[in-house]
DNA sequence: TAATTTGGTTTATATTATAAACTTATTTAC
DNA sequence: GTAAATAAGTTTATAATATAAACCAAATTA
């Protein structure tokens, strides 16, 4: 009947996150702080869970001096959303 | 962007709950609780936190001489499934 | 050189979901 | 007839979660 909801996905800020990586394949952690209107530390603590769990990938790098947080999904993300969206649909009456 | 998201929706158990009753338009609890999979006690917290809400509305009769609870949606609990379904898409990719 | 901004992380709190424990009444089994 | 089991929930305790406040370091600007 239902399909169980992947915790991890089932959350606003970090369903954004993977919403903008899935279309954009790299963003800029300033960039989707912007794009969320979320907090940085709620952010930071949410891009850590989305990359222990593999679904993205997090590089630490520098723009000139400053540094830089780039994300990217991965496939193992990828494959997670689609499941999550098929399993969504099981709650929204859609054929 | 993205559309916030109810919190009071955006919960897998009253998710279900009111999956089921967009489409009953009327159940009763052990029919719920069988169809979601949830203990009583989950249930029982969610069914009144929806009706709280005005979301659905909880009528507490009998049948027979056992204690019955029959649940139904509201127009108020329609209205939030809808623009819950509509900001769900601003997440999803979909057009 | 003091103040402000940028780019975050860590930690504390408040909320939430969830199940365990409990209640009350009704059947069913012995 | 009474003891055990089932039905139908509710209340309460716990564990997980989301969130923002506080913090840190470096760079830029006043």
């Amino acid at each position: 009947m239902f399909q169980p909801l992947d915790p991890l996905l089932h959350s606003e800020l970090r369903l954004a996150i993977i919403s903008l990586l899935i279309s954009a394949e790299e963003a800029e952690f300033p960039y989707i702080k912007e794009q969320t209107g979320a907090t940085a530390g709620n952010l930071s603590v949410q891009v850590d869970k989305l990359s222990v769990a593999g679904y993205i990938e997090v590089e630490k790098t520098f723009k000139g001096k400053r540094p830089c947080t780039i994300c990217r999904i991965t496939p193992t993300g990828i494959t997670a959303f689609k499941a999550y969206v098929e399993a969504l649909k099981t709650y929204l009456n859609v054929k």
